[in-house]
DNA sequence: GCGTAATAGTTGTATTTGTAACTAACAAGC
DNA sequence: GCTTGTTAGTTACAAATACAACTATTACGC
């Protein structure tokens, strides 16, 4: 036997602390908006970022390519965003929000760094930092490999 | 203007870090034993602790009814685990692997825990420690009522 | 230019999930 | 000992997701 415990895996344990803090940030956009998260996320980085195509969304939130056009054309239908065919590449689409996108963003951005605040209301800020670093840095290493022999 | 970043928002770390880090574990029970998350769960639950209901483990893993009783169904078809009718209630049944299902939980521990030295590898041990303590806290805080007001 | 491959984005279909409604068994009040 | 309420677990159906195949367009090799 080891001292190995389901409560102190890390994989469980970063599952369960997403899943709670989300819960009711996503309550928010549902009411208000009736969006998914696909589509928060979408509305999200085109307010943060500004006009971006499919493609480069799905880079950033790492997202697959179907979620993103699905949640692309939610938004479009509900008139949150518009899509413009690129001049010279003409596969390529430029997405930006419209006015009441952007309305819907600078709302919803107030609500979540509320509530970013209150996550981390009983962490000395040192704390707050050094978790999001730690989480920054589980989250961009790729471990595809570290499972490799017996 | 804020300087509220959405790469900087908690639950969206939280969120990134738990997919990446659950992908690669979640292959090997996928592609092993052909399970889902919530089977996985399940079993984990009945190998580290033993007999229960499906109530009992539904509240540890703070995972819904309908949730357990499809990966119970899942893991009975596999004869992982067998149902024995408690006598007193005839409601509850009591849950227990099979030798073949806790086969597969000691061969599926072994990589957990593999796995998680190989998350924290480059976490200094005090790092590894604070990260989960902090992660824990934040699992256990309910924040139904952390939006209230304007 | 023409054939082959790559890229942006969409659609189809099989799985999974979420939510609510359900069955069966027990408990409590009167 | 009935009626009403609760609890354990299941089932039904709508919604969401994953994955592969698809269309349309551009790029490359020769």
């Amino acid at each position: 036997m080891s001292g190995f415990n389901l409560e102190h895996f890390l994989p469980y344990l970063l599952n369960q602390a997403a899943e709670v803090s989300s819960l009711a940030f996503q309550q928010v956009y549902k009411d208000r908006y009736g969006m998914l998260r696909n589509e928060w996320r979408v509305l999200f980085h085109l307010g943060m970022y500004g006009q971006m195509t499919a493609r480069k969304i799905a880079e950033r939130a790492q997202l697959h390519k179907t979620k993103i056009s699905r949640a692309v054309a939610k938004l479009e239908g509900r008139r949150f965003l518009t899509r413009a065919r690129d001049g010279a590449d003409r596969r390529v689409e430029h997405l930006a929000l419209t006015p009441a996108g952007h309305a819907a963003f600078e709302d919803l951005r107030r609500v979540a760094e509320r509530y970013d605040q209150a996550l981390v209301a009983d962490l000395t800020p040192e704390e707050a930092v050094h978790l999001r670093t730690l989480l920054a840095r589980l989250a961009q290493r790729p471990l595809s490999d570290t499972l490799r022999g017996k």
